[in-house]
DNA sequence: CTGAAAGCGCTTACAG
DNA sequence: CTGAAAGCGCTTACAG
């Protein structure tokens, strides 16, 4: 079929050139029938098609991008300078649904890491990136202004960053504390302790803030001590925990700003003996997949990870297609009630 | 400093030809100072240097890819057919060191999945990708075969593909079953039960297999009913747990193929009052973080998905870069012992 | 409806 | 050591 074409190299790749020539018709007709231009022919355009199918023809993309200037690429940037980049089962749903919006409005993404060499603004400005995704990014970080200031269009997740082409889309952190504390009044629980995540992230605040508020609206003084700070990961929960846990008056309920942390309360917990719900109850964030799984089963505060990045993709692409202002969202989060604070069984009193 | 320069656009971008100009040199002597050539004098060095830093350029990756036919950029493939793509936290870590390994040889990665649009082998061509690395993705898929065909440097994570630039990287699975048989042998269990992942993976193909192997070298046989199948997910190893106790012999042991299934196992054992591991000894793979955190704590069959990552990304680089032979590499994997086959506590009876 | 030409931002022989 | 020119594969006015 294709002649006399010889193989050049392993990856002489067909050009539109090469399409234009073996179906008769100039480079600018090929064109126009591959991006489904009108004013061509059917006549005209099925010749071509039927070319471009034969040699399995793609057009080039980093061309395409020269003279577009934009590539249909989104840079998604990840921090990993605290904690492993994808561990938390939350940011791969996060990372899940981005992707999904993304691809659905005919993107691609490009996984750019914060700490990589020359800083994610010079990559994603390097590969024409059309916007830029940033996750668990702190705020006031010099890469970060830099895009904000490039009016590169910009969206964060769970981190607060405003500007012309730049916004940002978290969950209703504040109200996920006040859920977990109204919760736990309502079972009686009136000495609550939380357990905070890393101090620089911005859930970890706004959790923090909600606590203290609805502690005060339903008249809980906070404890000295009662304020814990964790890291978002097991290890942390297990020690603060262990901390609650040796004071004169423990707490009875504990408000884990993440499930990992709180299943990490819950081993501390078991290990001294301390029954859970009874003594103290214990109500995480997430809802990852197993707190369904652990035992106790774990009440928690369900924030939708691909939601959120689904919205996010869509926001970003918005500004990218139709110059839509940058988004300043708060995703709703759903207590999701479990073992941990109410028994679904009657337990055996010993 | 940038004189009469007016913004034309939100996002006029400084080229090598301003560059040129600037520093009073002419476009090669820029992109010789830029590729770091030698050929150039100091002075004029430092000078183009300089006015590189001041405009902050950063060159045109697009236009870079169209000249030199490479763009730096490695094609990740995510089969997202019939789990959530990276649901699984052993994907995380895959991803992880794989991004790793990429940065280091500096390459940049980007995300495609195999139900998208075109198929990932137009857009890894679209993208000019220098090389793919597909995870999860089964054989006989018509896009591999082309992806192998186009002779474009490919490897494959848990998955058999070969080709004269294709090869593969996975875990030693069939060892990692005859570790938890002789583990399991050695506790004096002799009626163990296998909990298959899906049938279509290498992984749970090649573990199955060696857990055949090695219950037939240790003279035991496997009881009718005790190969069942599940799909690496919780809910499939509760269920496949649950219609191994409803059997008149239940097993004494169950090697789970995936520590989530192996965690649906024990929810299930618990929830019948079947002591774990007295009555029956559970051991999963992957070691995942839950593993550890879990009650009782979880033996398992650590893989080192990071490492699994990172060298599938220093074998696709290293194709590319020096045309190295295509990968063909099982990585050993490591028994972690814990509670869910040999208490560390002794365990009150009742 | 169609094609020749110019040009996107780079790199790479080719001269000097 | 340095620069002018050609060309990578595309798209986009501009003519017809």
């Amino acid at each position: 079929m294709l002649g006399g074409r010889r193989a050049v190299s392993l990856r002489d790749v067909t050009t539109l050139h090469e399409i234009a020539r073996l179906s008769g018709v100039g480079k600018s007709t090929v064109s126009r029938v591959i991006n489904g231009a009108i004013g061509v022919s059917d006549e005209t355009r099925d010749r071509v098609l039927a070319v471009i199918d034969e040699l399995k023809y793609t057009p080039n993309g980093a061309a395409r991008t020269v003279r577009r200037r934009q590539s249909g690429l989104v840079a998604a940037v990840f921090d990993n300078g605290t904690a492993e980049p994808f561990q938390q089962p939350f940011f791969q749903s996060v990372l899940d649904g981005l992707k999904r919006a993304l691809n659905s409005d005919g993107y691609d993404l490009l996984l750019l890491t914060k700490d990589q060499s020359g800083g994610f603004r010079k990559r994603a400005q390097y590969f024409s990136a059309d916007a830029v995704v940033m996750i668990g990014v702190s705020e006031g970080d010099p890469d970060v202004d830099q895009l904000v200031a490039a009016q590169l269009p910009a969206v964060a997740i769970d981190a607060h960053i405003e500007g012309p082409r730049a916004g940002y889309v978290t969950s209703d952190n504040a109200d996920g504390a006040v859920q977990a504390v109204a919760h736990l009044h309502a079972l009686g629980r009136r000495r609550i302790a939380i357990i905070n995540g890393l101090a620089n992230t911005l859930p970890a605040q706004e959790r923090l803030a909600g606590f203290r508020v609805a502690m005060q609206d339903w008249g809980m003084p906070i404890a000295e001590g009662f304020e814990q700070r964790g890291d978002f990961y097991h290890e942390s929960g297990y020690e603060a925990m262990r901390r609650l846990l040796s004071k004169r008056e423990p707490p009875d309920a504990v408000f884990a700003c993440s499930d990992m942390m709180a299943l990490g309360a819950l081993q501390a917990l078991q290990e001294q003996g301390v029954h859970v719900p009874d003594e103290v109850a214990v109500v995480g964030f997430d809802d990852n997949p197993f707190a369904r799984w652990c035992r106790p089963s774990l009440t928690t505060l369900r924030q939708d990870g691909a939601l959120i990045g689904e919205t996010a993709g869509r926001a970003v692409t918005a500004m990218v297609l139709r110059d839509a202002p940058p988004p300043g969202i708060r995703l709703p989060v759903e207590l999701i009630v479990r073992d941990s604070t109410t028994p679904r069984r009657p337990e055996r009193q010993d």
